[in-house]
DNA sequence: CCGGTTGTTCAGCG
DNA sequence: GCGCTGAACAACCG
């Protein structure tokens, strides 16, 4: 479910409990659950994939990882991992990874490296990647660390966009070539906001799971490629290779 | 119905 | 102590 892009939608799902005080929670995750109960919701952020709800003192990180779900006022068969009830409504999450830390959340976070805030700061990512020179763009475009919010199929998108070759070293990548990928990731992650808030995600599919390159018509090459070894799929004839 | 996957962490190894 | 790799986790879709 989740890149960066679907976090800051459920974000925008939630104001109704920004302010909100919780009077109930329940749930399967091993945090102290109790701590949340009669305090006052503060405000939702999110960075990247990282979803936070922030609370007087601390606040809960909730990452979806790859099958994580939520119900907003209404629930699943399943278990909750978190629910957090209000007197109107409540947020029900399933199958995520949640903490909570004691911190300032604002000591914890670097918000202009998520592609999607306001503070997004593209000068930050190429210092970042002029650091790791050798990195295959595909790796480095999923790295939370330059472009947090990035994922699988931004990824691929960005990376056709763009017409770099997934296999491209990024310390091969003409310097302007680089910017237009940093500004890209960014740029996409933006339309891909817009689309699933429409559901016509899948509709703007350039390469991503498409049998034939919309370009050339040249059949679309899908390898798992990188250090994660994630599904990339490419024109080898529209793509670039800069190695 | 089986295989693949919008993701991350951690153990184990060299 | 490091970097790298693969396993583990988990639920839904096609």
């Amino acid at each position: 479910m989740p890149e960066g892009p679907s976090i800051l939608i459920l974000k925008e799902q939630l104001q109704a409990f920004a302010g909100k005080k919780v009077i109930r929670v329940e749930g399967n995750s091993k945090i102290d659950l109790q701590k949340m109960k009669g305090k006052k919701v503060l405000e939702f952020k999110s960075w990247g994939k990282h979803f936070l709800i922030c609370f007087k003192g601390f606040y809960l990180r909730i990452h979806l990882l790859m099958f994580g779900t939520y119900r907003i006022n209404e629930r699943k068969e399943a278990p909750a991992r978190l629910s957090l009830q209000f007197e109107k409504g409540e947020i029900n999450f399933y199958t995520c990874s949640i903490q909570l830390f004691e911190n300032d959340v604002n000591d914890d976070y670097d918000w202009d490296v998520d592609v999607l805030s306001e503070e997004w700061d593209p000068l930050k990512a190429e210092k970042a990647l002029k650091k790791t020179k050798t990195a295959n763009v595909c790796d480095a475009l999923l790295n939370q660390e330059i472009f947090s919010g990035v994922g699988n199929i931004i990824k691929n998108e960005v990376l056709f966009r763009t017409k770099i070759h997934p296999k491209s070293i990024i310390g091969a990548l003409p310097p302007k070539k680089l910017k237009e990928l940093i500004k890209e990731a960014s740029n996409y992650s933006f339309d891909f906001y817009e689309w699933k808030k429409i559901f016509e995600l899948k509709k703007h599919w350039l390469i991503y799971k498409k049998k034939e390159c919309p370009r050339c018509k040249v059949a679309v090459i899908k390898d798992h490629l990188g250090k994660g070894k994630r599904l990339t799929c490419f024109c080898d004839n529209c793509q670039v290779l800069y190695s």
